[in-house]
DNA sequence: AAAACTTCTGTGAACGTGCACAGTATGGCT
DNA sequence: AGCCATACTGTGCACGTTCACAGAAGTTTT
């Protein structure tokens, strides 16, 4: 019961494996009757054409690797990733084109998507959450095209990517506060060495100046953890708080958990506002007014982008989309 | 520019191929002088197999595709994917395997999977909440081993799973509500054709035999919203509720909306309890009382299985796995 | 009528591996 | 000395495809 090989179905049909593969990669050079007597063998025999022996000869794999930098346990807490993987499943399958996940959450992991990159087992690299100065870039330099979904600090240049414009973000959202009437507005931010860490914090400082005082400013990780702790910093250090401003929902819902508990009413004590407008903005109590990413928009500019660079284009650029305040009942 | 093939690494060695490809793939005849050789020459000019070439002599793939049910729009709604996915791209990266995903949302999806994995292009399949009577599993018949995250409905005993006790939790759950003094507990269940939702549910009449009346039980989808919808729907068939099984989180955060939309307190009210432990049982007001699952052990679990099925394994069982009641303050 | 295209077809070589097999030392045993 | 096992090495073939090339058949141009 071996599989059928194109000879079977060159044979079934009664032509040679040449025309057969012409068929197959949409030669133009096959005739009408060659065509119909092929595809009636095709489906017949059940034949699918053997990838190995096709990137054999083609030196092209079939296959896109999607690289993921954050450290394990902390993998997927984001909620955007499931939107990027399901706009790249699809959008890759249209090209036929799979896609395989790794991890580069330590050293071993990285030495082998590098070892399986530059082994050229992949047409493309989708990078995502890649942080400054990752050891694994310089590796993937001379590899296939690789772009990111976000953008990749100190190599906006270099690599190609999608995002949202984080800082038109930050400033909606501050501007939001101002106009309410708030006087003491705060900032949870996310890691420094993150594009979305310093761009909203930059659209935040933008808004306010030199009111944007270091005493009004913490930092987090991103995870729900590090929002709750930063906010009961934050609360100690300036307990007149009249806003905050947190850089992801995730955080915002550990403010809202540190808020609660230093008895403070939400939205009339504090008023709070997230980023990303994830499933967990609408958990939370009171649901969170939020800045709303365009995840699909940006996982599918970020997969036409490494489409386009797998087809061959020499240069892409950057795709940078709007934010959108969504105003809930934290704010 | 070329890449080096295992030829350029023999002769830099001295030796022949079969002596390198001896080396690379275990057997136990190569001489100490020749071993050192070829571990320098192989460093030395970077040379990784490739793999298009190896597969098609051996007629293995050296991936496993992930196979994901839902359709498009929940999919990863429920964090457990994340988990799963994480530990997959772990095991099978130490056995030298990579992770492919694929959808089957749709019948296009559906033939793309059947294609894939019956034109030989994975070693090993792992289904994800596939739902009864898919008809992706009769394709999946005569390919290789596919094991299951979760049981699959009507194939327990041809397809291998591993699984979290969901009738236990469910028991758990209802015993804690009786323990407490609650007289009316309702339940919210998952869709009957997971067995999540199916289990779930026996466990509850498991507990209570026939005081779980129809009146006292809805019907949710896994989502946010339809825990809402379920929960609303009961309190306007049965207003003296007082304790809610939810089958899951997520659901449950919806329950816990429609409840103070309706102006109950919980848990003075109403107790409620969710199912899985995930991430959003932190982020609702109040935290949630639910049953742990052990994610990472089913995730094992399962490769476990699927490894053992590819490396010739006749036959295994399927695996199931204590749960847990996590206190909170929902409940 | 010959030449020059156009459209289509078949064929041999190559891609880089693993595996079966034949072969070569080396050393111990009779 | 002869024999046989043990440890190791090299070689030819096959895996299933694509691609370049040569060539056939038919059609248009010279």
């Amino acid at each position: 019961m071996k599989r059928p090989t194109i000879h079977d179905v060159a044979a079934a049909a009664g032509v040679s494996r040449g025309t057969v593969s012409r068929l197959l990669n949409g030669d133009k050079y096959v005739s009408p009757k060659a065509r119909v007597a092929i595809e009636r063998a095709i489906s017949e025999t059940g034949y699918t054409v053997n990838r190995a022996a096709r990137s054999l000869v083609t030196q092209r794999t079939g296959s896109v690797v999607m690289v993921m930098s954050e450290p394990h346990e902390k993998l997927f807490e984001d909620p955007n990733y499931s939107t990027l993987i399901r706009v790249a499943i699809r959008m890759l399958a249209e090209h036929d084109l799979s896609l395989v996940m790794m991890m580069a959450g330590d050293e071993a992991d990285r030495e082998r998507v590098v070892r399986y990159v530059r082994g050229g087992h992949a047409d493309g690299v989708l990078l995502v959450s890649t942080h400054a100065g990752d050891p694994l870039l310089d590796a993937l330099q001379s590899g296939p095209p690789a772009v990111s979904c976000g953008a990749v600090i100190g190599r906006e240049n270099v690599i190609p990517y999608a995002t949202a414009d984080d800082r038109l973000g930050a400033r909606q959202m501050t501007e939001y506060f101002v106009g309410l009437g708030r006087r003491r507005i705060a900032m949870i931010t996310g890691p420094m060495d993150t594009p979305g860490g310093i761009q909203r914090l930059e659209g935040f400082t933008d808004v306010l100046g030199r009111r944007a005082t270091s005493k009004l400013i913490a930092h987090g990780d991103w995870t729900q953890a590090s929002g709750e702790r930063a906010m009961t910093e934050l609360l100690a250090r300036t307990p007149d708080i009249d806003a905050v401003f947190v850089a992801s929902d995730l955080m915002a819902a550990g403010a809202l958990a540190a808020l609660r508990a230093a008895g403070r009413r939400v939205p009339d004590d504090v008023a709070v506002g997230g980023f990303d407008d994830s499933s967990v903005a609408l958990s939370t109590h009171p649901p969170l007014t939020t800045i709303r990413q365009p995840l699909a928009e940006m996982a599918q500019a970020t997969l036409r982008l490494l489409l386009e660079l797998i087809d061959g284009a020499e240069q892409v650029d950057p795709v940078i989309l709007p934010t959108e305040l969504v105003i809930r009942a934290s704010a």
